[in-house]
DNA sequence: CAAGTTACCTAGCAATTTACTCGGGAATTA
DNA sequence: TAATTCCCGAGTAAATTGCTAGGTAACTTG
């Protein structure tokens, strides 16, 4: 039980696109010197990044990686399900049969729990993050006691 | 980022103590038994959880083990905080200076999810596992819904 | 075209964690 | 004394994390 770097690490690299939205792209080494990430290591997170096309990379001078889709349409947490395998949360596990009671309590639980966690990262969007920093955190905890529903199209500017 | 078995493993094996209370001592073997968990590894589980001072062993026949509370005054925060190290999350972690701004907008981040994760944990206590069952969780988080804290329960959405 | 730049790919590594086995004790009861 | 049960420490295979090393492929510019 714990919240790894990988996750942060993936978050602080697209963090560092969305800043640069509409700016040209941005190159690994960039981020790299930047955050302090070891250029090799943010080269596997982008490439899983790749696979859910979320990010988009140009070869050649000039190149770098780009958004395939605008801030506000990336969550937190579709950044965490493409670098972390994420297994146990969602829906991927939890297909155990229950069979003594105690056992199952607990199964039920931990699948409250990773829903909770995933509603939380789902209700976040890097525009969240880019336009309002931390305060938006709050807004968007605020935002989902009261509607219970998320969609992070609706800038509430 | 993932939530491993070793703290669902703890609350199941504490749930067993629940389940029993006023009835007696439960042996590691039983619960080892009841839950398919290796003996070796409750006992090493239940070293962390008797540090912590959650339960008592009596050794000799006819030992074994009780909580050292009632089971309405021991969280699953409690039990998860035992078991695993837990570093990263409440308050341990997050001490880092922030130069990058990114950085610092994904630390907070990281600080508001573990806090999320930990208040969720800290709402549900072994009482209300064992009285109400999974029933119980759904008015556990209700109830935080109401007092502003996070929560939303849109399944299948 | 050639050279440089950048993404892309594969392999391997040390450290840590997980879940477990083994082999003993030490305290308590009968 | 003997059985039972907690207690303790060492060791292990597999997985994960964060990283290094050493390439190849595509692209742009001089």
């Amino acid at each position: 039980m714990r919240l790894s770097t990988k996750g942060r690490y993936a978050v602080t690299a697209m963090l560092d696109l969305a800043l640069n939205e509409g700016k040209g792209a941005v190159t690994l080494a960039d981020i790299s010197v930047n955050q302090g990430i070891s250029l090799s290591y943010l080269e596997q997170l982008f490439a899983a990044l790749r696979n859910k096309e979320l990010v988009r990379g140009v070869r050649g001078p000039g190149g770098g990686y780009y958004l395939t889709r605008g801030a506000d349409e990336i969550t937190v947490a579709d950044i965490i399900c493409a670098v972390d395998e994420w297994v146990e949360f969602t829906r991927c596990g939890g297909r155990e049969n229950c069979h003594a009671g105690s056992r199952c309590l607990t199964h039920s639980l931990w699948d409250e729990l990773s829903e909770e966690i995933f509603n939380f990262l789902k209700g976040i969007s890097l525009a969240d993050l880019v336009e309002r920093g931390q305060a938006r955190i709050e807004a968007a905890k605020e935002k989902k006691a009261k509607v219970g529903s998320i969609s992070s199209q609706e800038r509430a500017a």
